[in-house]
DNA sequence: ACCTGTGAATAAGTTCACAGCA
DNA sequence: TGCTGTGAACTTATTCACAGGT
């Protein structure tokens, strides 16, 4: 199976499976079985082996995958087994929780500069990182910085996202409400945290 | 079309048609063709059509949507055109940018209860609701709240779901950074803002 | 006996191409 | 002419069932 080409379902899974086995690693496990991992991340054992088989044999017959080597596989698979740098944009009170937020690590993500409007905010420091005026954005570029976090106001967004292109930026995960236009040179992701609990009442079963 | 079963994908992506269209209308549209609102949104009018398709005759030969008309038939769908309460538990840095974003009006969703275990929190008041303490997490209840917004540590996630289910709540919308196991009477959506992230790298074009 | 890895079968979702109505 | 609505073709993804190591 390793060669034909990866689904995008599967390494949208992936990251789900490295939460599970650092989870699983926090707790001692050594090995695990597609089972046990199942359990961890509710995906089922066969749709779980089905995807690590198009990158390769990673586990053991009658054993299981060893916990720390297939965490480093998917990390390199999704080329976050070197951290990167990543620009915030927004230090409102989103963007403070992102800052505050401790579970970028483990997903090799570093976010190293911080980005605001309002000049009561420049200057100061949370978390160690210092909050700079935006009209500095350009200077990502020389400080090899190929990611950004967006946590602007939405009339903000497409015009932060335009600034963010021209210094270079390469991935973007977008926390503002709307759809944001880039060159395909540039992924972006975009999470609103309202709209994805539209669709909970949908799937409640009637009372 | 319209007697087959309906794709999960296609409830997926309604609520995003539902923000783009109050962009238009924000913008003074009354009509709209699908092509237009393929713009706003990022998908392809084809699919678009396909997706309306299944629910019904929304629009019209040669003019479009009514996007009045379209927005109301979108929230009849996704059952949010009757507002219905939700309760935050967890008022850490996550749960106030929660709390103070604008954006769960226009989803249908009222959020009318702020839980936490921090006794300092508890009392104070943030944009009109009353921080309560996480131990009367069981009158939500009798309050008639359905929907939870969970926005606590990893280690006590498991915990406050099971607390919530046992107080009849029927969907979850979850920002800690695990699986929940909890019974098929209710729904769970989980957001990791640090996982999704995850997989920007791996989509990011190589340099 | 246990658990992975995978071809084959099935299911789900997308895209096309155009008929049909305004 | 313009734009929707949709069957049919095509593509992608999931599930099964079991061969094949340990």
């Amino acid at each position: 199976m390793r060669y034909s080409r990866i689904p995008d379902e599967t390494i949208r899974r992936l990251p789900i499976y490295l939460r599970g086995l650092i989870l699983a690693s926090e707790q001692g496990q050594k090995n695990i079985s597609s089972n046990d991992l199942a359990e961890y991340v509710g995906i089922y054992p066969w749709q779980i082996r089905k995807d690590f088989s198009y990158f390769g044999d990673f586990g053991t017959r009658g054993v299981g995958y060893n916990v720390g080597k297939l965490e480093r596989e998917i990390k390199r698979i999704l080329k976050i087994n070197i951290s990167q740098k990543a620009a915030l944009v927004g230090v409102g009170n989103l963007g403070m929780a992102i800052l505050a937020f401790p579970g970028f690590g483990i997903y090799g993500l570093d976010i190293a500069a911080a980005f605001d409007i309002n000049p009561k905010k420049i200057g100061r420091n949370v978390k160690g990182v210092t909050i700079e005026n935006i009209s500095k954005l350009g200077t990502i570029k020389r400080r090899k910085i190929k990611l950004a976090v967006m946590a602007v106001p939405r009339k903000a967004a497409q015009e932060t996202a335009d600034e963010l292109v021209k210094a270079g930026v390469r991935g973007i995960l977008n926390f503002s409400p709307c759809y944001l236009l880039v060159p395909n040179t540039v992924k972006v992701i975009t999470i609103d945290i309202a709209m994805d609990m539209a669709s909970l009442p949908y799937y409640m079963p009637a009372s």
